[in-house]
DNA sequence: AACTATTAATAATT
DNA sequence: TAATTATTAATAGTT
């Protein structure tokens, strides 16, 4: 359809192919626009030119993204199986390391103990045994600390008062107070709040129930995510 | 171009509409296949007719993907972004659980115990305790169901043995054997074995070690998925 | 970018 | 449903 026939294949020539392109670009776009009208037809038209130029035809009815999601659905390729299975199979390996890592937290509140043989459970009473003590020691560990913190800072205001007392003995030349507290024996009394205060706790576990379902000492929601 | 010229609107007879459909669906293929090899472009055509049917032509050199990907730069239009955020996001979030589901578990384990506060330490340690009852209760009822289960299957033999023994009396007029394990006394026994035998699992806490660190008692791999 | 001779596409018909 | 054909539409080469 012109001048003379042509053989379908390349154009050498880039100033001739650039010409043909736009022409024929804007012939393929009326075409697509025809159909759609015409057929009642959903078409989506995507073209680069050999530059590199991007141009686009799609019914109006529609738009690109609901095309692709058409195009995948029918053809059944997925256009962006390798990424999303890869994140897909990450997800579910993570829900499972997340449910087991829940399940050996139940185990560890003496939940869940019915899978266990005895093996396990020899293993898990041991464990938590030794690890119960560490515990214990940590505790006495920072209670200690804060005892000796205490003593240093009560040792300071002392220091600071008696100081202060010898400035007024000197700016009035006579003594107000005679009493101070030269006793540190506050370790025993903190030791003392520590094991028995722990009723003022969330977690506090119930002598009645008969596991800890629930009621971990952290607060994470143990079912599966 | 035919036997008379058209006016562009939906054609309402169905039949007609799905003639049409096809001619021009055929023009357009081959318009779309002309313009990649005259003007090596390429181009990615996807046509739904009103009838649902789904036609598509990609040039050779290229396919519906990477079309598709290099329309989302060209175009800025994000094709996937919400589906793969929303992912990403799930995925973060599910790292983040699993992280400090591991956390605790470490702190189970009598690690990690730096980073809690007294009064966390007393809870944890409290809800132990209470845990550890719970599982040497477990670990005990296990072994006396066992040990029941001993005796009954132990009775059971015997029961047949002495039948036996009473069928070789009347079949050969004289006993052959004279003695009988009659004492059910296996319940210490077994326990002993439970307490005393944790040395031959992998778990077992060395008490030369300052902590549990990697000797869970189950198998996971704390550090961060 | 506009023109036009020529080919290609296709609407109506068979 | 598929082929034919009269007619319009597209466009290659030209200006």
């Amino acid at each position: 359809m012109g001048r003379g026939k042509i053989e379908i294949k390349k154009i050498e020539n880039p100033t001739n192919r650039q010409v043909t392109y736009s022409k024929r670009r804007a012939g393929i776009m009326k075409k697509a626009r025809e159909l759609t009208v015409l057929c009642d037809a959903d078409v989506s038209l995507i073209m680069f030119s050999s530059t590199g130029k991007f141009s686009e035809y799609c019914s109006p009815s529609t738009d690109a993204k609901k095309v692709f999601d058409r195009y995948q659905q029918v053809s059944g390729i997925n256009l962006w199986s390798v990424q999303y299975e890869k994140m897909q199979n990450t997800l579910n390996h993570l829900k499972e390391i997340n449910h087991s890592l829940r399940r050996e937290i139940r185990q560890r509140m003496g939940d869940d103990l019915e899978a266990l043989d005895i093996k396990e459970l020899r293993g898990l009473e041991q464990n938590m045994d030794e690890a119960l003590k560490l515990v214990r020691n940590r505790k006495y560990h920072v209670i200690s600390t804060q005892t000796d913190t205490y003593k240093k800072k009560l040792k300071n205001s002392q220091e600071t008062h008696r100081n202060l007392l010898r400035e007024l003995e000197i700016i009035e030349d006579h003594p107000v107070f005679g009493y101070i507290d030269d006793d540190p024996s506050n370790y025993e009394g903190t030791l003392a709040l520590a094991n028995g205060g722990s009723h003022m706790y969330a977690f506090r576990v119930q002598p009645s129930q008969p596991n800890l379902h629930g009621m971990g000492f952290g607060s994470h929601d143990l079912r599966l995510a």
